[in-house]
DNA sequence: CGGGTCGGGTCAAAGGTCCA
DNA sequence: TTGGACCTTTGACCCGACCC
């Protein structure tokens, strides 16, 4: 409050107090603009004049009337009016650069202030990003999506092995591009392809009652996405085996984000940790307030990444070929696998998402937290009710079979 | 921003006196805030980027030129600078609640958004605030101490600050390549540049009198090199420290790796697990020839990879930055370290290595492998000795403040 | 006890975005 | 493309604790 001198400016809204007038047109001001009492109209106009630095000319005898009705007639007068009324050009700066995405940490509660905030914002996000890949993307989603109707020509034919091994087709329309039968078979044929969408019926994990169908149906479904690689089977069987063994908990909660399911504490609670069961203060691995909690975080900061359909694939493919397992018969097969699933990873986030440079690694850096919760963990919190008889191995063999 | 109605923006009324020039833009200096001579325009700049952690992005190479015309051109390198000339984030108290003064009459929306705006005030106060100012006091002094000595001739004369500033450097010789300074600052300077070569003398993991020594040997070094990154100093002292104990461990298996020291198994079964202390077996981790073994199978991959020095380095800082650790009070500062990192690492396997192009992805895919075995096992493995007496975190801290 | 320094906060007037 | 309603950021200025 530096100018307390003059009468102050104070913008009522929804009265007729001391109105004070924009000095060019007539209009109500909204404060002092480059030294003058103006409108947000006159001093947008005149910043993009002096900022482009136009010339405009006066189709009459350079008098037209400025008023808040005729303002827009004529910009030769509007602009010589504001220099008639002192508006100074030096007080217009330098344009800056367009406002970045502010990200800071979105959090828990703090996220909630924010979207309260800034509803546009997010709008203006989704905006960007469908502007930015327009190109792109939407080629790629609809071949995704009619991949099954579409044999694809020279790839897709029939079941087994073949055509997922040139994982970067150079033969590729429009050059070095993801290779649309990889992505096809990475992605379960019924994926939606848009977030926010929830694919399963009958699942709920916030219910208790539905907790384990709900996992058990999740898992089923992980299972089948596995069995749905064709790759997958280039390994031997005991290999398959090992890796599911090795990596359905990791899967499980990528799936969990990825379809946005969600994680409520209490529910968890309930249905693992608390009911104190004899047999249980025996097992090594208790999970508790803190496993729930590290799950929900880690369910959080992947959600936050604004991670699509296809990356979810290609993530889940990464996570599912792990090269370094122990016993692995075929480690090197695995590993090209792997190789297969980053690169094309890498190769699609630099297509859709060229302005994030960092994205592919920073997706890749994502991974190691799906290790924060044990599967051992896992196994407690969603799957307890249906593994008192049967061990894990079991169902997932079962289900491998069945699926 | 008032000045610039009627009086000429410069306002340099009576220029009497040597005016101070603000070491981020050059301004005329009002002062030294967060412990450097700093224009109000960079102070408050500096504090709301580190109140709010905020990330920017630079449109460029992130070495835009910042002066009193173009330093709202770009916020990053903004704050790239300000970090530079040594700004101190610790410095920056909490946000206080807003000025108790009697208020006068406020729109019914004013307040709305008064009250949005800033949420957090009321609770930290006195303690915090006298305990963020112990450390910031300190470097007060410092500064008073040595500024006769810097009579302003360029920003730094004597220190060794700098040469980690642009980490991509446009004018690296082959063009758009990793920044051989970034990697020097990286790199511990005596390190040799060759592979296979053991850098220090009187380490040797093979013989068990030499194990906790030379343990502590490579600790340090590793400490030493973490003190080595400038833009480690960047993020708030506590933030330092947690990152530190969250991946010494990680790191430690990286150096282990990268130098080429024996692992050897009967040697860290001798020092460390066999051995049957009662206190022992309270202890819930014990380091079983399991881990063991485990360890020495993921230094081995490490060492199949061929990963070289720089690689290594880049590893290392994508290893220590961790955005994700539970704690932090800048998280995204520390994503932006991850991200200048692994883009580094990124740029340099593809001018490197162009014939691999999943190399890049499959050095960070290698990362997971370090957390196989936990840091306290490691700790028992290696440091148990040394910490009969000494908690780790105690051990690490010392280091650090010695290093 | 006054003046300098450097934390804090304030808010006018710059900036920007985005639909009509 | 332009206008203009609406929101964020900047920075000159003020307050106050503390130290000479």
């Amino acid at each position: 409050m530096s100018e307390t001198d003059s009468i102050a400016p104070r913008r009522g809204k929804a009265e007729a107090k001391q109105t004070v007038l924009c000095k060019v047109c007539g209009d109500r001001a909204s404060g002092k603009h480059y030294g003058v009492l103006t409108c947000d109209g006159c001093r947008g106009f005149f910043k993009r004049s002096i900022r482009r630095d136009l010339a405009y000319q006066c189709k009459e005898s350079n008098s037209c009337p400025i008023d808040v009705a005729r303002r827009n007639q004529c910009q030769a007068c509007r602009l010589k009016k504001c220099f008639e009324v002192r508006m100074n050009r030096d007080a217009v700066q330098h344009e800056r650069a367009p406002r970045t995405n502010q990200y800071k940490h979105c959090t828990n509660e703090e996220i909630r202030s924010k979207t309260l905030k800034r509803k546009q914002v997010n709008f203006e996000h989704s905006n960007q990003d469908i502007a930015t890949n327009a190109t792109h993307v939407a080629p790629k989603k609809e071949k995704v999506l009619d991949s099954p109707t579409t044999p694809e020509p020279g790839y897709y034919g029939n079941s087994p092995p073949r055509f997922l091994v040139g994982y970067v087709t150079p033969e590729s329309p429009k050059g070095g591009t993801v290779s649309v039968a990889m992505t096809a078979a990475i992605t379960p044929p019924h994926t939606p392809q848009h977030r926010q969408q929830m694919p399963f019926q009958m699942i709920y994990l916030g219910s208790p009652e539905m907790l384990h169908e709900s996992a058990v149906r999740i898992l089923f479904m992980t299972v089948k996405w596995v069995r749905n690689i064709p790759t997958f089977f280039e390994l031997p069987f005991r290999d398959q085996a090992i890796l599911l063994e090795e990596g359905w908990s990791e899967l499980f909660i990528l799936s969990i984000a990825q379809w946005n399911l969600p994680v409520e504490i209490s529910t968890l609670m309930a249905a693992a940790g608390v009911s104190p069961q004899p047999n249980e203060s025996v097992e090594r691995v208790i999970c508790g307030m803190a496993e729930i909690k590290a799950l929900k975080n880690i369910v959080e900061r992947f959600r936050a990444a604004d991670i699509d359909q296809t990356e979810y694939a290609c993530l889940k493919a990464v996570v599912l070929f792990k090269p370094g397992t122990r016993g692995l018969r075929a480690p090197h097969h695995v590993e090209q696998l792997q190789d297969q699933a980053q690169s094309m990873l890498g190769e699609y986030d630099r297509q859709s998402y060229p302005s994030q440079q960092v994205r592919f690694g920073r997706l890749l850096l994502m991974l190691p937290a799906l290790k924060e919760v044990s599967s051992k963990c896992i196994e407690q919190m969603f799957f307890r009710g249906t593994l008192d008889t049967i061990p894990m191995e079991r169902l997932l063999s079962d289900m491998f079979k069945s699926a």
